[in-house]
DNA sequence: TTATATTTTTAGATAAGTCTAAATTTGAAT
DNA sequence: ATTCAAATTTAGACTTATCTAAAAATATAA
């Protein structure tokens, strides 16, 4: 059985993995754990000796399948617990990811399996990210930031990038959530902010808050 | 925070306190814990510099008010996921234990509140064992083994003193319940056994399982 | 291409929790 | 009161995960 720190190191290296191509390097690793480089280091040296990454010195790291399976299946458990606090609990959007951190290590798959059953088998988490299947297999939405649509076009919310609780706080005092409509109403070239419409209001949203927005047009 | 460790060291030693008077010794806490003596004796030394138990050289320990109020916040977290795993997910009642002992040690004051309200705010977990309050009050129910009753007498199962496995799968494969009404029909003294009668049926209980079973008899 | 800056690794320490083996203390039994 | 067994503690070691400081490798930039 991978310790927490194990299972944290891989989940965190498939994440990065996601953004960059050749793996992740032991400073990214370092930042986003907040642990020390010189620590990261060493560990890159253990988890590759346990065959869970493959790593030379100095280059970024891959997982190897036996990683990607622990790795998937954290991020599984991270998001249907983040499900139930959601639904079940109340809890906020905003509220549910550092709970989730902890509840994601519980070891148990008759828990896992059961507990989805109860959320009525959730394709996506309370952020629009996708819920791994028991065999791993992740299907991602085919979205896109709201930023690559044009004056007049609209799409339906589907996820965010930045699910920083300051980024949700602020769709939340906007009104908007997973699921509704959004039109482009006028694109600003100055700053490019664009004027929309969602909701039955008409709102100006920020270039950042738009590359941050994902949204699913009907095709 | 206390660590995980720290908080099994310290809901072992109050459930020790439990049955004897003087506190928990050493060999008990070890042998309950499945840890080695002296690695007992050591971590003892640790609890006693935090003041979280009193301790003296080979004497048996009790927990300070800071020790005990860790260690049955532990113990209502276990209990309430316990209620969750039976009444929202279908565990059984003797497949409950080893998931509430990792869940326990989630820390978040507010996901165990929510999670009480969620549950209808339960007094009593699956094994009959009554739920600590938020203040840390716990409302033990005037119960007794079922070896108390005499013959013609009868009560209401409320509890298991033994709650392995095996006495629990016994109680099921006998459909004996929390709640169904007992009622001892002879005793036999040459093995203590009782006949007795429940759930419209006659059986014969052995004295080990009588002792092991809580009843509530009117008074 | 050489110098500089950044990234990564190594070396040496530390803390928590555990173990085995040996020493000590306690308590029970002669 | 002495002896012996059981319980407990001490000593020394190990593992995991972390750190700081220093060295080495790589990447960038003049
Ligand atoms: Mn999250
Ligand atoms: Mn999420
Ligand atoms: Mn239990
Ligand atoms: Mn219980």
């Amino acid at each position: 059985m991978a310790s927490f720190t194990v299972e944290n190191y891989l989940k965190t290296i498939f994440q990065l993995s996601l953004k960059a191509e050749n793996g992740a390097s032991t400073n990214a690793i370092s930042e986003a754990l907040g642990t020390k480089a010189a620590t990261v280091s060493d560990m890159l040296k253990k988890l590759d000796a346990q065959e869970l990454i493959t790593y030379k010195k100095y280059q970024a790291v891959k997982l190897t399948n036996a990683g990607r399976d622990i790795a998937v299946n954290i991020i599984r458990k991270h998001r249907l617990w983040e499900v139930f606090l959601v639904e079940k609990l109340d809890f906020k959007w905003d509220e549910v990811h550092d709970l989730a951190e902890e509840l994601e290590h519980i070891d148990s798959a008759e828990l896992v399996n059961r507990l989805e059953g109860f959320l009525n088998n959730p394709k996506f988490d309370p952020h629009g990210d996708p819920i791994p299947d028991r065999d791993g297999n992740i299907h991602r939405l085919n979205q896109s930031p709201l930023t690559e649509l044009k004056s007049g076009e609209s799409g339906y919310v589907t996820g965010v990038k930045d699910s920083s609780r300051e980024f949700l706080q602020f769709l939340d005092a906007q009104n908007i959530h997973l699921g509704n409509k959004i039109e482009i109403v006028e694109i600003f070239e100055y700053d490019k902010s664009r004027t929309v419409i969602t909701g039955g209001k008409t709102l100006s949203l920020s270039n950042q808050v738009c590359k941050n927005l994902y949204v699913k047009t009907e095709n």
